[in-house]
DNA sequence: AAGGGCGACAACCGCCAACGA
DNA sequence: GTCGTTGGCGGTTGTCGCCCT
């Protein structure tokens, strides 16, 4: 028997997600606590399914959200963790405050890969590329070769950060920074620092009374959403 | 000015795991 | 133990805007 569809297709609208759509989609989440996605698009009046409206708070209108490209720490972080863990998109956003996994993950495919690959990096083992395979033709000097991602990007003084909280061979215990699980490991990473209120959100929701006070976007909020 | 190429990002799809009946 | 439902995840695609010719 084949799986249904998590909601019916028929007359459910798809694409882009309008102002009114997104509006109305906050309005009922910020007035309403969360029972299950399935219900939220029939109660909130939306025709969309569960799950669209799940990925549209967590991408885009989740309060806490950072937008924009990384900053060069957070761009270790996630090369450090990409190491560690592989494409498991979600466990390396857990580490970036403000992050989402679709967030990191477009970032890695538009931005990161490509740097490393120009840097003749393979962003999939995370090693030089031998000089059969590098499909960079730009040369690169032995120094380079040498370097791993996280030496090729930054600075000396940054070296020292992202080096003492993920290498792959850093689930030691050497640090006492924040720690999260990741299935049978733990992954020890350097404390981010807070997300900055540096929104880059569109007009009308900034206008949004519920957006006035940020004192509102507190964590207790998500909580209560039990999300 | 037109249009083709490309990059960036939002959104969808399909699979999987967890959970409850 | 089985089945259905739901949420979560990662891969992929679609769309839009910018840049170059």
């Amino acid at each position: 028997m084949g799986r249904q569809p998590c909601c019916a297709k028929v007359g459910l609208k798809k694409g882009p997600w309008s102002p009114e759509e997104d509006k109305k989609l906050l309005d009922f989440l910020l007035n309403n606590p969360l029972c299950c996605w399935r219900l939220v698009p029939k109660l909130a009046g939306l025709l969309r399914c569960g799950k669209s409206c799940r990925l549209r708070w967590l991408n885009y209108l989740k309060p806490d959200l950072k937008r924009g490209l990384l900053s060069e720490s957070e761009e270790k972080l996630v090369i450090d963790l990409h190491a560690q863990l592989g494409n498991r998109w979600s466990k390396i956003a857990a580490q970036l405050p403000g992050r989402t996994d679709n967030d990191v993950k477009n970032i890695w495919n538009t931005h990161i890969k490509k740097k490393l690959v120009k840097m003749g990096i393979d962003p999939i083992t995370h090693k030089p590329f031998s000089p059969s395979e590098n499909p960079s033709d730009e040369s690169h000097g032995e120094e380079e070769e040498e370097k791993t991602p996280v030496d090729s990007l930054c600075s000396d003084s940054e070296k020292s950060l992202a080096s003492s909280s993920v290498s792959s061979s850093s689930v030691s215990s050497s640090s006492s920074n924040s720690t999260s699980l990741v299935k049978d490991e733990i992954i020890e990473v350097p404390p981010m620092e807070a997300p900055a209120i540096d929104w880059d959100e569109p007009m009308w929701l900034l206008e949004m009374d519920e957006f006035k006070g940020l004192e509102f976007l507190s964590n207790d909020f998500d909580e209560n959403l039990c999300i």
